[in-house]
DNA sequence: TTTTGGGG
């Protein structure tokens, strides 16, 4: 898979892989496939769902199944087009097509056509002499928005791309010039039709409040089905190189969890609609909603201007604050991750997240570079049981702090006060070692922007003297000591190597 | 080339 993806980057090595003499191919409708024919045909379909290519159950051959339409396909009253089905054999995983997205093109070369069960089936032997391609249901200019992490791509790049495969099967790929106004048609009526219609069908789409689960109602065959999600993600939390938890809601309003692949799911993104294919009941002795995926699970997004998208309808920061809260709360262990702050800075806020290690290993960091980071806090420095010893003089002219004294806390014309400790703080990546990275906190809590949303700086000095606001204080930073409380964070790393923590707020339960 | 898997 990663060798394909890579083989597809770059436009100069997918030049050696044109054919000089091509072949011609005439390309179907699905409509006008002819079932019982004994020859095979070519076509374009449009990718409505997929399930991932895995190990046959009765045989040593690769398969994966794929829902297909195109345009010449009818939609129904309720808007959903009549699909065909795709089902590829191959000898090894990596010849088949991984496709993850809602509209993506394919296009397959020799293929057999038959009915099962009503449907028009296409079934293409990748091992004897089928192939395909897929392309991407994006046009140059689409792509180019998209590309956040390749924003210094020349424009030119994409344009050379838009017709070009993304992967493809074979040694060699053939593309004729009228592909392109097929290619080009087909991208026209996805943007058009997904803005007005479903398309995709829900006849397997189970919402979370009706997923059993443990001690819940039992199914009557005894027997639990596979069912299929329609969510979206309101949280993706990195564990480690290879898994992430995500949290994801629906329109019965509910939160679940469910652990999955980053080399499987790498197109996961947190505000995603997403499609899950295939989950599966997972009942834990004290995890509670969560489903599982099986090795032919897959998950789809949605094309960007999916109708399907604007129509879920659910408060997401109040069902967010509601979980936070029963799970801080909770007597137990927290078993999933609390991210208890948010960046207030907008343009670190959406930024690529990067671990410690991955800030430390930077050296030239240059002045007020930010990086966004979720880190969980093991430590604070000095004791937070007296919040006094947290709070400093700062001298704005020459940046100096100094201790409130015993008695003397009347500031001079260039001081304030401003909170001031470090975090001794860890994430993945230095989670195993006993290694801690201390971050400073030298905040002068400007009003709206400070660690905390309802103190301002100048809050501070009645601080001092009330035990009412020093338990909010003392009770949001004690919460952040718990097992899985993370907090969300802008760092910068100073000339003396000090890590700083900028434009960061404590969320308050 | 084999009858696979197809909502498993």
């Amino acid at each position: 898979m990663i060798q394909q993806q890579k083989k597809a980057k770059d436009v100069s090595l997918l030049l050696p892989y044109f054919k000089n003499q091509q072949a011609h191919y005439e390309y179907t409708k699905l409509k006008d496939a002819d079932v019982g024919s004994d020859g095979t045909v070519n076509f374009y379909a449009i990718v409505l769902d997929s399930n991932f290519p895995h190990k046959s159950f009765k045989s040593d051959r690769f398969t994966c199944s794929i829902k297909i339409t195109d345009p010449d396909q009818p939609l129904d009253k309720e808007g959903i087009s009549e699909h065909c089905t795709l089902v590829m054999f191959a000898k090894r995983y990596e010849d088949l097509p991984i496709t993850q997205r809602v509209g993506d093109i394919i296009r397959v070369h020799r293929a057999y056509v038959g009915q099962y069960k009503g449907v028009k089936q296409f079934t293409a032997n990748i091992f004897f002499n089928s192939s395909w391609a897929l392309f991407s249901p994006l046009n140059a200019q689409q792509a180019k928005a998209e590309s956040v992490e390749d924003s210094k791509v020349d424009k030119f790049i994409y344009n050379e791309r838009e017709y070009l495969p993304f992967t493809f099967f074979g040694r060699s790929f053939s593309f004729e010039k009228s592909e392109q106004r097929l290619i080009k048609q087909f991208r026209e009526w996805i943007n058009k039709t997904f803005s007005k219609h479903h398309v995709v069908s829900d006849k397997y789409i189970t919402p979370l409040a009706e997923v059993p689960q443990k001690g819940g109602k039992q199914p009557d065959s005894g027997k639990y089905y596979d069912f299929d999600l329609q969510v979206k993600v309101v949280q993706h939390f990195r564990l480690d190189d290879y898994s992430s938890e995500i949290r994801v809601i629906d329109e019965s309003n509910e939160i679940w969890y469910c652990h999955i692949l980053n080399m499987k799911y790498k197109w996961v993104r947190e505000g995603q609609i997403l499609r899950i294919r295939s989950a599966s009941i997972e009942h834990h002795e004290k995890y509670e909603r969560v489903f599982g995926l099986k090795n032919y699970s897959n998950i789809l997004s949605l094309p960007y201007n999916s109708i399907i998208g604007k129509e879920i309808n659910v408060n997401i920061p109040a069902a967010q604050h509601q979980v936070d809260l029963a799970l801080l709360k909770s007597d137990q262990k927290i078993m999933h991750p609390v991210i208890a702050s948010s960046i207030q800075n907008q343009k670190i806020k959406f930024a690529p997240l990067e671990t410690l290690e991955q800030i430390l290993q930077q050296k030239a960091q240059g002045a007020g570079k930010l990086h966004r980071t979720r880190i969980t806090v093991e430590g604070i420095n000095p004791d937070i049981e007296n919040i006094s010893q947290i709070i400093r003089i700062q001298n704005t002219k020459t940046n100096s702090t100094r201790e409130i004294g015993k008695s003397k806390v009347a500031l001079t014309k260039d001081e304030r006060f401003i909170l001031y400790f470090q975090f001794y703080v860890q994430d993945y990546s230095n989670y195993l070692s006993n290694q801690f990275v201390r971050v400073l906190v030298c905040d002068p809590l400007e009003k709206g922007k400070g660690l905390f949303k309802n103190f301002t700086g100048d809050d501070l000095q009645t601080v001092l003297k009330g035990k009412k606001q020093q338990s909010i204080i003392h009770d949001t930073l004690k919460n952040l000591l718990k097992f899985n409380v993370w907090i969300e964070a802008a760092i910068e790393v100073l000339e003396s190597g000090v890590m700083i923590m900028r434009d960061t707020q404590i969320n308050e339960y």
